[in-house]
DNA sequence: ATCGATTGGGTAATCGATTACCCGGGTTTC
DNA sequence: GAAACCCGGGTAATCGATTACCCAATCGAT
């Protein structure tokens, strides 16, 4: 079934090597070859075998990146930077999710590691659960962690400076005339969910504002809705509420308009990420945005820096995320506030 | 850095036969070379080259798949029921996004294939142009096509029954009163555009509504918005707009809403697909429900029959969609339809 | 005691592309 | 005119895992 080179070989009447040299043109060949390798090429339907290709030059041109679930917009938006930045290098993506289970995760590692991939992108999961899977596979093959990020310096990391991206947030809502204050986020099993908690408690303490227990549960619109509802129940509204991701937002506004509360009269409430479906909620909110093709970019260049198991200090780069007011808090407008 | 086989049979003191063996199970060996084996694999942090291995089965143990798109949720919906249901038989998946363009999917399709994947699953992006590459791969190794499909019946196919589905649409919003409908779609560069709309014409044109002229761009939230801004400026609102999936639905409400049009009392809307974004749309949006589930299982079975370039008819799998009624329709309880 | 069968282990071929190495013929240079 | 050099082409080693094939040892049966 498949056609090899040996098959052009013999076609063009030349040997296996000036076959492969008309191919690959890294050393010359006469015209007369070149011309009758090419015309076995088309008559066969010659396509080179990537595997033996890649046993023999001990290089696969493909790099593996696992994320935890590609129904979350936030992470196809990185994949599709990710492969857009790679495209320029003629390297091929193998994607995988993790379906945010440590397990799942460290084995889509060891099949991308034994299938030879050239480097790792990932956000692991599980800012402690993950760390020996990814601290092995960085030994192995040049890691860069993008986003999230397991507790210690083992690996490098592109992202976002989550905490600057909540100390925004929250001064935009207190600025805004918020005096009392809460946060919606997700348990603390990764990186993001503690970072954005922990620079969101900084804040408020800083300013003073009163601030109301935070509500820890998953990234999910779902989780969103039930945190609104929490809210309500609770007898009391805060004047905002930080998200930790727009999904968050998303179901918290909802189901506190479903309540007859104004967004933003009554309360404030700011995402986090801006990717998708930011715009195209009711009324449009107002997040923090992820500058994601930057940290692509910066995600691809770096790999390209970092070899496996080097002894170097891992490097952390934090890119500065951009508040971007819509209508789901007050505009700031001097002299405006409150 | 790479360890081999030939290092672990070295370092047990047996040869790479024995310890091949020791390793796949695929031939008794003493339960002191196994042993040893297993202790020289521990120590040395050995693990099997996956290249290597398929070159020599001339098997990779891969499917490769290629969508038009990854940040359309109904499409990273069925890659990861295609994903799961992969593991069942230890499958990977590598997954490639076409990004809409012939091109594009050409070039994906091609390294795939030289990278020897076992099979393909793809949705093609153009009915038209799509032909020459998709016919080719499926002449090299099983294919099977997932929703999206080329003209002609060159190669087997599961999906849902599109024309059955906007009938199923129609006839709902027929039910509940409408006189007269409209039809918010895609230009028609692939099937599931044509089908949707020669459904809805089909049906329409049986129950002797009003029809207004449909409307074709893109299948995103944007056009659905656009379409809605045409429908205001037409100066006159059909009574119901059948949408040929979710996004393009989302964008109508949401633009008709915003124009003071109620939905469902002055204009009904259903969209298509039911994946994500249906439920948490404000009001819920009714919609037809692809089984996506199903497809995917049936897709991954399917491609289990079938061999590359079999003369064999190609297969035509079409489920049944099923009509969900959230609340951008009314719903039809006997006796109360208008 | 001897022959055939069984069992477990080792050697080397295999998959397909690349390339180190070698060779022969033509040029150049002193 | 001979030595040194290119230049283009061919042969075979290489990457790592698997396995066809061969061999020696052991066992059971006659």
């Amino acid at each position: 079934m498949g056609v090899t080179i040996h098959d052009v070989a013999r076609a063009a009447g030349v040997s296996v090597a000036s076959a492969s040299r008309a191919l690959s043109g890294r050393r010359k060949v006469t015209p007369e070859v070149a011309e009758r390798v090419a015309r076995a090429v088309a008559e066969l339907g010659y396509q080179p075998n990537a595997v033996a290709k890649a046993l023999r030059d001990q290089t696969t041109g493909t790099i593996g990146m696992v994320v935890p679930g590609i129904s979350n917009p936030f992470f196809t938006t990185i994949v599709e930077a990710v492969e857009r930045e790679l495209q320029k290098s003629g390297t091929d993506l193998l994607l995988c999710a993790s379906q945010y289970s440590p397990q799942v995760e460290a084995r889509r590692l060891a099949t991308l590691l034994a299938r030879r991939v050239d480097g790792l992108i990932i956000s692991p999961c599980d800012i402690e659960a993950s760390v020996p899977a990814v601290l092995d596979a960085a030994r192995r093959v040049p890691l860069v962690q993008v986003d999230r990020h397991i507790e210690g310096g083992g690996a490098d990391w592109v992202g976002v400076d989550d905490e600057a991206g909540v100390t925004l947030a929250a001064e935009h809502v207190i600025a805004g005339g918020a005096r009392s204050v809460s946060f919606a986020g997700s348990r603390l099993v990764n990186s993001s969910a503690r970072l954005r908690l922990s620079g969101f408690e900084r804040t408020v303490a800083r300013a003073g504002v009163e601030v109301l227990p935070p509500m820890l549960g998953e990234f999910t619109v779902e989780w969103g809705v039930e945190a609104g509802r929490r809210l309500l129940d609770a007898g009391r509204l805060p004047d905002a509420v930080v998200c930790a991701n727009d999904e968050i937002a998303v179901g918290l506004v909802r189901s506190l308009r479903l309540a007859g509360v104004h967004v933003p009269e009554d309360v404030a409430v700011v995402g986090f990420d801006d990717v998708g479906h930011a715009t195209m909620c009711d009324p449009p909110l107002s997040t923090v945005r992820q500058p994601v093709e930057e940290m692509a970019a910066e995600a691809v260049r770096l790999l390209g820096q970092v070899k496996a198991g080097d002894p170097r200090p891992a490097q952390r780069i934090a890119i500065a995320p951009r508040l971007v007011v819509r209508q789901t808090s007050r505009p700031v407008t001097a002299g405006v506030a409150d």
